[in-house]
DNA sequence: ATGACTGCAAACTCTTTGCACAACA
DNA sequence: TGTTGTGCAAAGAGTTTGCAGTCAT
């Protein structure tokens, strides 16, 4: 279900749906999104994208990102630490960043946001979706900071 | 229970119990915060802080702001869109954030973070603490945004 | 053929860093 | 008096923008 002919091909059909061009750079980051399907930043979808096709660009990179995330293809995640993060994980779930080197890992928790959502619409807000980020060390950054009473 | 002299006097205790030094610039920024008491970024808090205090500088009240997450009295609050802001209510509460203009405000929403916590360890994190995010427009941007269908 | 998309380069914003001077303790 | 904290200037990271050329349709 995931060969890259039918991942090239859905996108073609979603981009011509939309009026909008299939291009090589799309097909290719597109891929690459589906085989990492990891947390990538844009430099790292550029470094993997340079492999098949050469000369892609960090611009180009981030328009596609931005046009997946309209596709809903992609989810923008902001790690707080270093570089946005793009997640091609569509499936509901929640993230912990860690806050020494931007380590992103996935959790799998249940989330009712309706509260949240509900108490942006009264705030005059029109809500998207709610995101749960759990902010902490990761094993490794924990491991170097050996001085748990001060910072 | 908030006059100046109190909100001085409480920082200044905090500041001597950690062994660091009282000067001006903390005091003031700390009274900017408290009086703001809304989500501000470090340049709003620089504006604020000149009116009492001219020839204060940038570095000055990021260094300041750090040193006061470190403390607990303000919390750093990612938005995504733009600078960083700063919340000096520190009673449990979500955000909502328009992804066009960056504005903030306030959800008073019950969270169980627990679930998330424990997965975060799980995931081998030392987690902290939990923040819920809802994605939106704020009732201007969507305003403007009168095309419903396209972008 | 024509207009969307790309690459290049540069600009831009926000934040951090290095160093000399000032001022708290 | 001895550092810690501050201001200045500049660097740095990440992302966006303008423009000319290319390529999908």
């Amino acid at each position: 279900m995931s060969d890259t002919t039918t991942i090239d091909r859905e996108l073609s059909e979603r981009l011509r749906a939309r009026g909008q061009r299939v291009t090589s750079q799309r097909l290719v980051i597109n891929r690459v999104l589906r085989e990492r399907h990891r947390h990538v930043t844009a430099e790292e979808v550029l470094h993997d994208v340079s492999a098949t096709l050469p000369g892609t660009s960090l611009p180009t990179v981030y328009a596609t990102l931005e046009l997946f995330e309209q596709l809903g293809i992609v989810r923008r995640l902001n790690a707080g630490a270093g570089a946005v993060q793009f997640d091609s994980r569509t499936a509901e779930h929640q993230h912990v960043v860690c806050r020494r080197c931007g380590a992103v890992a996935d959790l799998d928790v249940a989330l009712d946001a309706a509260p949240a959502l509900d108490a942006a619409r009264a705030a005059g807000y029109a809500p998207t979706r709610a995101a749960l980020v759990v902010d902490g060390l990761c094993a490794a950054c924990a491991a170097e900071t050996e001085d748990p009473s001060r910072a």
